[in-house]
DNA sequence: TCGTGTATGATAATTGATTATCATGCTGTG
DNA sequence: CACAGCATGATAATCAATTATCATACACGA
């Protein structure tokens, strides 16, 4: 398999042209229905996660209960747009200033998440 | 059990006085915690918990994977801070501007979550 | 007091996500 | 070619969260 390939890079190569952050079974179902790849298994999809993770490539973003979803790591700093119909979550590019200032008394903050909530452009379109 | 509190009006009462949402296993764990009230059976927490968010008394709150939250409805607008060392899920006052400048064309927001994470303050302390 | 209905607790059952297992097939080497 | 080792897929096993079940106990009205 010297010129294909690997199923451990389609992952990894997905997630690192995906407009956001995707579950497990989201990557496989996505993998699964590109007719130019060959099939996958969701072991190899969890596999190729936990390895992906381990070595420094990806990045788990959980953004509900109920799914750990994962992204490449070394993307600029964004935040997450979660569509409450499709229920994929989108990166949005950017931030905003005085988050400092919601810290309470004593507390340390190491990060921080935005998430949005609404309609993306495909559902708000097609509803 | 007219001159006493229901179990499920403790678990109400409860989360009206915490300073965070909590899930259903904190709340279990701290009303269980509290000498002053009756033991209580998971199973009338999480049926307190689906019986209150029915009658729009709470509110769940998705934080991580994993978890729900449950919170009062009707609190100002506020968000959250995450323990990274005890996990637990505290309020955070306040808000930010310019939110929607984050927003992709053709999205459209119905609601916003802002999640701080880092050290809370008895966790602070004591490490 | 008797009977009905609600509240409760213990625990079994279910569910969804994730991990472990195991057999297969392919790769590259000696 | 035979062998060793890794990648893979199907699926069983595990795990945590949640829900369903069922028997008990108590409150309240007839």
């Amino acid at each position: 398999m010297s010129e294909n390939k690997s199923k451990h890079q389609q992952v990894i190569e997905a997630l690192a042209v995906a407009d956001g952050p995707m579950s497990a079974n989201e990557l496989w179902e996505h993998l699964r229905s590109n007719p130019s790849l060959n099939s996958i298994g969701i072991a190899t999809v969890y596999r190729s996660l936990k390895k992906g993770v381990e070595d420094g490539e990806l990045v788990p973003v959980e953004l509900e209960s109920g799914s750990v979803r994962y992204e490449s790591s070394g993307l600029q700093h964004h935040h997450h747009f979660l569509c409450s119909t499709c229920s994929r979550a989108y990166d949005v590019e950017g931030c905003v200033k005085n988050l400092e200032k919601l810290l309470p008394q004593g507390f340390e903050m190491t990060r921080h998440e935005i998430l949005l909530y609404g309609l993306c452009a495909d559902c708000k379109m097609a509803g």
